[in-house]
DNA sequence: CGACGATGTTGACAGTGTCAATATACGCTC
DNA sequence: GAGCGTATATTGACACTGTCAACATCGTCG
């Protein structure tokens, strides 16, 4: 890795040159920039060779199809949802603020880039399992979250129950506010909220206080 | 209405006859066949104007383009939700029953009929305001919550609050628990339920009740 | 230096969505 | 019933896509 020479970090390949020096990271690049701009469908292998300035079947060197572009899209997508979520919930003090900030997180992130927040959770990377970079990633994810309620539950303020599935209720509710808001769904109560962000933050209220009246049950 | 010749109502069109009859409800058959067995990706105007044993721009004289096919198989779909949801809303015996009974049916049907669901929520249709009627669908199906919502609210057995901020949550949780089990990403735990139908309820039930600890706040 | 493996290119094939021009058949008016 | 207008379906074409096979070029190691 040190010895290895100084890589281009341009989009483009230089004119004239045959070996393009890192092209496998152009090519990321370059997939990353169409999908912000047109969605999955503008992903496409002769679209992004071509924004590299790379002939169409170059790409092959590096994907074995269509799909493994998308899907290691989808894993540097996973990893910086991952790292966001984490640093939120790290800057928050204690574990319902930590719960409130994941939310908040999650759901600006999804309004942020939605074209990327739809592949990752998508059907065009059809079989997840195939690509174990993009499960883990997504595993990851999860992790934080049961971490978080099992520190809530030692500390008292979370609720007795198994903490895994407690996370996968919270991150249902997340993540379903955060699909209802890119269909649109949702879109004047997100702005009544004030915004991605808070919208995602009242969810997790809700689903902190829950729906049945105080002193029942 | 009723001096309307027979019609024909196979898909595939009799040998011969130049006009078709029916073809755009034999071509939503074809369509809805195809997103059964391939996914949205399967349903295109080529194929599903072969199944239809029809040339391949016919389509043409009945969809603008390939989304309004899609749109209107969305909007079957809208239809086909809101109702399994109404019925299993009435056949339940007050407002949580209800809700319990509305997730179950939810993410039931999320797994029986995953390529359809996708769609429903899915970027493929992607202006859902340009086909109003998808739309509208979407509405009712939230209005049913609200109304439940609202309803559990009068008979006191749901704590006070906007009943379309607590709607909105409570449909956040179930869309979100259905969309992760289409990802796969909550199979083990759905197995673990007792199936989507159960899983569905699971979560709802976590809504119900809440993160936080009995007695505090 | 020479050979070899990795990388990039060219050309081709089957498939797609979509448009323009053309053919067919139904339904209405005389 | 004959004739015509229009809705419906077809043929042909264009530009585009993903993918494969054959070929060219480069860097590197023996």
């Amino acid at each position: 890795m040190s010895g290895a020479r100084t890589r281009k970090r341009t989009v483009a390949k230089a004119k004239g040159a045959f070996h393009h020096g890192d092209l496998r990271w152009a090519l990321l690049k370059a997939a990353s920039l169409l999908l912000e701009r047109d969605g999955t469908a503008g992903v496409g292998l002769r679209a992004t060779a071509r924004l590299a300035g790379v002939s169409q079947t170059a790409p092959y060197r590096h994907f074995p199809d269509r799909e493994a572009i998308l899907a290691a899209l989808a894993e540097q997508g996973f990893v910086a949802l991952g790292e966001r979520m984490a640093a939120a919930a790290q800057a928050a003090g204690g574990p319902e603020a930590a719960l409130s900030a994941i939310a908040g997180t999650y759901v600006a992130l999804a309004a942020e880039r939605p074209h990327l927040f739809r592949l990752l959770f998508g059907p065009e990377v059809a079989d997840k399992a195939r690509y174990p970079a993009v499960r883990d990633a997504g595993h990851r994810a999860l992790g934080l979250l049961i971490e978080t309620i099992a520190a809530g539950q030692r500390a008292g303020v979370v609720r007795e129950g198994d903490a895994t599935e407690l996370a996968m209720g919270h991150w249902a509710t997340v993540h379903g506010i955060a699909m209802l808001l890119l269909d649109g769904l949702v879109a004047e109560r997100a702005e009544a909220a004030g915004g991605p962000l808070a919208l995602g933050r009242l969810v997790a209220a809700q689903l902190w206080t829950g729906l049945a009246p105080r002193g029942l049950r």
